[in-house]
DNA sequence: TCTTGTTAGATTGTCGACAATCTGCTTGTC
DNA sequence: GACAAGCAGATTGTCGACAATCTAACAAGA
């Protein structure tokens, strides 16, 4: 009875895999936050005509990361003290709800999916892979997003993600310390497991608060005390 | 001592005025959901060659209201009531979260805005301009996004606007009715102005809900009766 | 009759070259 | 020396043509 359960074919493309080498470059850090993306030098080093590199800039400038101005160039996204703050406090009301709707859907395949992932951020952790880290850590967040069965809600985190890896691989980045060793996520998926929603939604607002209080402090002592009126 | 304010200059390049184009196409409901676009159509249409028409259509897929596949062309969005649902329980929750940011910083530009937007739907409304009426009640409700100071926020609220407007549209093409003529955006405008920041919350909560329901029964009437299981 | 292989037409993906625009330097003038 | 005009050089925007892929119609075989 086991249905056959394929998965789509691979973007066969030059853009679709030119779109996810520059957004890995991006999330990476490999190419810093202001940087001009030079579209002959790089269509000349992936081995690949301006066309499709083109195109697939313009999917990354709407998907927030770059940033585009005619006839001046492209560059990746700068990174502001308010940016990261609107993300967290945007994050913080969206994971409320992604609980919320999630929460009645769980059973037994979220649990193990839920395991699966949790055992992903401990082994990059092992294995010191920062970026792997920072990763497998978001996969794990967006569990309950993808179990909320909601596609905007979904395409939503999806978009901000993208942000948040880059924020954080930037803070990492600067910091160049080693990783964690203790597991951090140990009580989040321990409540996502358990009956009392109200603790979970609270944790993964507090959880989130830690990780985001270092990003804001890192990020609002890179700008030179700005004048922040209106 | 009024500072020179200066709208920024219009876009020279071909995309941004295809991409304007398209989705304006596509809002409209000129171009029906699921309809493929030619390329070479409509560059021949356009006069203009299929590159700038090209990366218009990738900034709209991930605008989300068109979809691709690879070798196969690029389609309208197809709009499910699940999509519908999906969008509105989601606006539910980020209208809660822009009026509670935007509240604290009402000020008297504010509310001459808010007057200006509300008087742009009346007038579209009398001038039974269906299109348009749709297009500044989208406005006028965005305000509180726009002054909600969060940039994350308000480039959600306008991603998913895209889409609502296309649903909107879509609804009444569909019913081919006069447009209401009493204001229905009174109570919200007033709410907006008081003291009761709850009160507003419920009512654009419970205004909303009205022209969803009947939107979502219309997509509902669509579907063949679908099996809605998992 | 149903399935499978082939082929022609249409459409999308990609390429290399040209046109439009910007940037920084040079030059000339005061 | 300061400043504006004008001139390369580089970079982005756009074009037309070619290559890769898909669709469907049709033929051949079980």
């Amino acid at each position: 009875m086991a249905k056959a359960d394929f998965s789509p074919i691979a973007d066969t493309t030059r853009r679709a895999e030119i779109v996810a080498l520059l957004r890995r470059a991006i999330l990476t850090g490999q190419l810093a936050p202001g940087q001009k993306l030079n579209e002959l030098r790089i269509s000349e080093q992936m081995r690949v005509s301006r066309a499709p590199l083109r195109e697939a800039m313009r999917e990354l400038v709407q998907e927030g990361i770059l940033t585009s101005i005619p006839y001046a160039g492209t560059f990746v996204i700068e990174v502001t003290a308010k940016d990261i703050d609107d993300a967290y406090s945007f994050n913080k009301v969206m994971d409320e709800l992604a609980i919320e709707r999630a929460w009645p859907l769980r059973d037994q395949r979220f649990f193990d999916e839920l395991d699966r992932r949790h055992e992903a951020v401990k082994q990059a952790t092992r294995a010191l892979d920062t970026t792997r880290q920072i990763e497998t850590a978001l996969q794990l967040h967006g569990l309950i997003y993808e179990w909320a069965d909601n596609s905007v809600l979904l395409e939503t985190w999806q978009r901000l993600t993208s942000r948040l890896q880059m924020y954080f691989a930037l803070h990492q980045h600067a910091r160049n310390e080693p990783v964690p060793a203790e597991d951090v996520h140990e009580t989040y998926v321990r409540l996502l497991k358990g009956k009392d929603m109200r603790a979970a939604q609270r944790h993964a607002r507090e959880h989130i608060d830690l990780d985001f209080e270092e990003l804001l402090a890192y990020a609002r002592g890179l700008e030179q005390r700005p004048s922040r009126g209106a």
